[in-house]
DNA sequence: TCCGGGCGTTGCGTCATGCGCAACGCGCAT
DNA sequence: ATGCGCGTTGCGCATGACGCAACGCCCGGA
C-alpha cells in the first residue's frame, strides 16, 4: 500500500537471490538509478542489507539478528525445545517443531540425531506444504473456507509417486487428519523418508502447532515408525498442556483445570 | 534517506522485542495510527510481519526464508563448511566460522561436538566482538583509522575479570594478533570457555573470515588447546587456499538443494 | 438493553517527500 | 590520452505519503 516502502522491501528477495549491483537492482525494480540507490542506502542504514567490497549489495546481518529474535520470542519454541530433545534422546530420530503461518508452513525448531552438521539449514525454511505430516495438522485445522481457499491456490508438485496429486486428494487427506489427530508422511516428499506427527493445541483447543519425528526407512520401516505414534501424542499433549497452562491470554473464557 | 522506508523497517526491531498493536507502533514510531497501519500492511504484504489472532503484529516468516538464503549464499560458508567439518571431527571440539560486517561480527556457520541441541541459536547472533578470538582477527585486518574509529565507539562489558577492559587495551590486543596470525580467547567471554582461532584469507589477502575452536577447561586444559593452533592455522590455510582458487564468481549459479 | 470507550479502519485534502532527470567524478580498459 | 560504465549528486516537479476526522465494531459497565 506504501509505493516507496514496497519498492524498498521488493529488493531483499531480489539480493536473496545473489548480490547485485546498483544497476541490476534499478533495472529488475523498474525504477531510476537514483531512486534504487536511495532506497538501498535505507536498507542500508538498517543494516538489512550489505555492501560488499565490490560495491554490489548483499543481504545484511541485522536480518539474521530479527530472525533469530523473532524465533527465541516464540513461546510455543520454548515450552515445546525439552520436551522434543526428550524424545529426541528417547527415539534417536528427527524431531521437528512448525507452525503455520500465511499459507506457508515452517519448522521452527529442530533436534537430529546424527548429523548435527546440515541441522540449521531447515529451520525457518518453509516445508512441502502438500505432503508434509505437519502441514497437514495444520491445516486441517483452518476454517473451512480458508482451507479451501489455500488447498485452491497451492501447487502440487509430484516428488514422488505418493504425494498428494490435487487439491481434492489434499482436502480428503486434510479431512482424514483432522478426524484422527495426526498424520503421517510416508515417502510423499522423499521416498525414502517417513514421518509420523502431531498436533500441538492452545487453550482453546485450536491447533497452535505440529510436531514430527521423521527418519530414513534404511534406519527404521515405516511400521517401527507408526509404533512411536503413542509416544508422539503423548509428547505432543504434554507440550499442549505446558502451553495451556502458562498461556494466560489476558482474560479467556475456559481456562482448563490446573 | 527515505523517510518512510525509514520509518517502515524501524517497526522491525520494536517488534523483535515481542508483538505489538497499531497504537504501541505508532506511538513508539512517534506517527498517527493511520501511517503505522499503512506501513504494517506493506511489510505484512511481504510476509516480513505477522498479524497473529489477538490483531497484534509480530515479525514473519519471511524474515526466516530471507535469512536463510542470504547465508546459503556466502560463498565462503559454503567453502568452508568441509574443512570445519573434517577439524570437528578430528577435535571432537566446537568449531566456528565467523565474519564482519558493518561493525558487527557473527557466526555464519557452526559444528557442535556433543550437544546438537542448542546449536541453531547461535548462528546469525552477533557475537562478543571485544573479547571473542575470530572477533580479534577481523578487526585486526581493518585499516587503521577504521578500525580505531570502531574501537572507540565500542562498549567493553566486563563479562570476566579477563574480558578487555577498553579501547586501549584493545587495540593492543589487536596489533598482537594482526602480526601473529592468530588469536586467542581464554576465559574473556566465559570463564571456562578457551578459543583459538585463526583467519581465513581471500585471494588479495585482506581476511575475509575467521574460524576458531572452543572448548571448556573442564574438557580440555587452555595448554592443550593451543597444541591445536598449527591444526587450526593449517585448516584455514586451506580454506584460504580453496576460496582464492575459486574466487571467479560462478555467474548465475543457481544451486538448488534438496 | 443501552451507552461509552478503545480499538482498527477509511476517505480525503494538503503539502512534504520521493521521484526522474541531467550532470558530474571516478576507475578501467582501450 | 580517451571514452565508456559505473555510482553519486542537486534539483524542480508532481506524486504519493501524511494527519485529520469520522466510522464501525467489539466489549464491559451501568
Amino acid at each position: 500500500m506504501s509505493q516507496t516502502v514496497d519498492r524498498a522491501l521488493s529488493i531483499l528477495p531480489l539480493l536473496a537471490q545473489g548480490p547485485a549491483d546498483l544497476g541490476q537492482v534499478a533495472d529488475r525494480l523498474g525504477v531510476h538509478k537514483s531512486t534504487a540507490l536511495r532506497l538501498l542506502r535505507t536498507l542500508h542504514e538498517h543494516g538489512l542489507v550489505y555492501r560488499q567490497q565490490d560495491q554490489r549489495y548483499r543481504l545484511g546481518a541485522r536480518l539474521f539478528a530479527l530472525a533469530q529474535e523473532a524465533v527465541e520470542n516464540l513461546d510455543v519454541r520454548e515450552i515445546a525445545h525439552p520436551h522434543l530433545a526428550a524424545l529426541n534422546e528417547r527415539t534417536g530420530h528427527t524431531v521437528h517443531l512448525a507452525v503455520h503461518e500465511d499459507g506457508e508452513v515452517l519448522y521452527i525448531d529442530k533436534v537430529e540425531s546424527r548429523y548435527p552438521v546440515r541441522m540449521y539449514s531447515r529451520i525457518g525454511k518453509p516445508v512441502a506444504i502438500t505432503v508434509a505430516a505437519v502441514a497437514k495438522l495444520l491445516l486441517a485445522d483452518l476454517p473451512e473456507p480458508e482451507r479451501r481457499a489455500l488447498a485452491a491456490k497451492l501447487d502440487y508438485p509430484r516428488y514422488t509417486p505418493r504425494s498428494t496429486p490435487d487439491a481434492a486428494a489434499f482436502l480428503q487427506e486434510l479431512a482424514t487428519v483432522r478426524e484422527q489427530g495426526w498424520a503421517t508422511d510416508l515417502g510423499g516428499h522423499e521416498e525414502s523418508i517417513n514421518c509420523v506427527a502431531a498436533p500441538i493445541r492452545g487453550a482453546d483447543g485450536r491447533v497452535v502447532a505440529a510436531m514430527s519425528v521423521s527418519a530414513p526407512n534404511v534406519v527404521v520401516t515405516a511400521e517401527e515408525l507408526l509404533a512411536l505414534l503413542p509416544l508422539v501424542r503423548r509428547t505432543a499433549e504434554a507440550i499442549s498442556h505446558d502451553y495451556s497452562g502458562t498461556t494466560p491470554p489476558k482474560e479467556a473464557g475456559a481456562t482448563d483445570d490446573e
